[in-house]
DNA sequence: ACGCTAACGGACGCCGGCGTCCGTTTAGCT
DNA sequence: AGCTAAACGGACGCCGGCGTCCGTTAGCGT
């Protein structure tokens, strides 16, 4: 889709729509989502016309711009079935998407909550899931998951990750990780 | 504080205070803290300008309605501490505060952010630490409250017991529940 | 019963964010 | 170089929340 558009769009539009998902994540990541689209506006040093033309709604942008941070989502995931230790795998797993979560403001909030018109993202988020079952599955069978864990738990862990966005991001990115040690050692069987 | 001010005030303005704060535990708990304050009043069934007389910021009125649920705090960590097990009574203290967290929307956020000029509320959070610190103390001395342990820890899974908010109330609760019993495995030695 | 004053609340002006319109600019084609 | 349509962005009106002012109401003391 991006590319049909990309092909039959003018070079300053183009342009444009560059600097704008580049100044949405710096706004993003710095302030969170709740930020007024102006501000995405200005930073990128367009008028709030072309930012509406170009994105109509603040999710459309969102998804737009977290689209990164979605495929580095699915990366890590694959990364982990790959390891030959699936319990090391999910460690590792944990560890990193708390601080994927933890450096991107918006985007915890865009995952967990998948919002509607999103479906794009939302299937992502579903396809990493199933491959978390799957590793999921593999680690309890080497005994060193906990049985009795979900992936209600997982997801509940990430969620939670996202009510430390009210940090600095150092602060947040810190206390991310020592997080996903304790969920770790929760997880432990 | 409270008493001085009740003994002055006329009667119509006692039960206005009374209902204020009603709505305002009501409607923070429904939808948060962040909401307008003229819902409150609206709620409570009073002008504005009455709302602001009382209560003159946000956070003066959120100390106020929260100080109940500030006092169950205390009296959670209190009960922990009187416990003959320490480690049974940290594990009932962690559940508690998160249901009490859950229940109560707005609470979390003012208990962790402890705003400026909540000096009362900083106080009493304080004071729960200290309980909590000694609690913590004895559950490691028998051995099965892990020796890394921190208190920021603790300060840490509260946190982000609070960014399951986005919930509806009685998933929250159910959330919250599990997330506890999550944080007292990763605490157990 | 009456007056004094505390307390009330509707109404006001302000501000910041929203989404859109329209006159201007400029890329791209011939 | 000139034309055309795509793209731009400043300006506009709207809305919702804010905090305050002031004319009105009603509690309480005599």
């Amino acid at each position: 889709m991006a590319s049909a558009l990309t092909q039959t769009l003018r070079s300053d539009a183009r342009d444009n729509r560059e600097r704008i998902l580049d100044a949405a994540r710096a706004v993003f990541a710095a302030k969170g989502l709740d930020v007024p689209m102006r501000a995405i506006a200005r930073r990128a040093g367009v008028g709030p016309a072309t930012l509406y033309r170009h994105f109509p709604t603040k999710q459309a942008l969102a998804t737009e711009a977290f689209a990164e941070q979605m495929r580095a989502c699915q990366d890590i995931v694959d990364e982990g079935l790959a390891n030959p230790d699936p319990w090391q795998g999910l460690r590792v797993v944990i560890e990193k998407l708390c601080e994927l979560h933890a450096r991107h403001r918006g985007f915890a909030a865009s995952f967990a909550a998948a919002f509607p018109g999103a479906m794009d993202l939302a299937a992502r988020r579903e396809r990493a899931l199933v491959s978390l079952a799957e590793l999921a599955r593999r680690a309890k069978a080497t005994g060193q998951l906990s049985p009795d864990f979900t992936l209600d738990d997982l997801v509940l862990v990430l969620r939670a990750n996202g009510g430390l966005d009210a940090m600095s991001t150092t602060a947040r990115v810190a206390a991310s990780r020592r997080f996903a040690a304790l969920a770790i050692r929760a997880f432990h069987a």
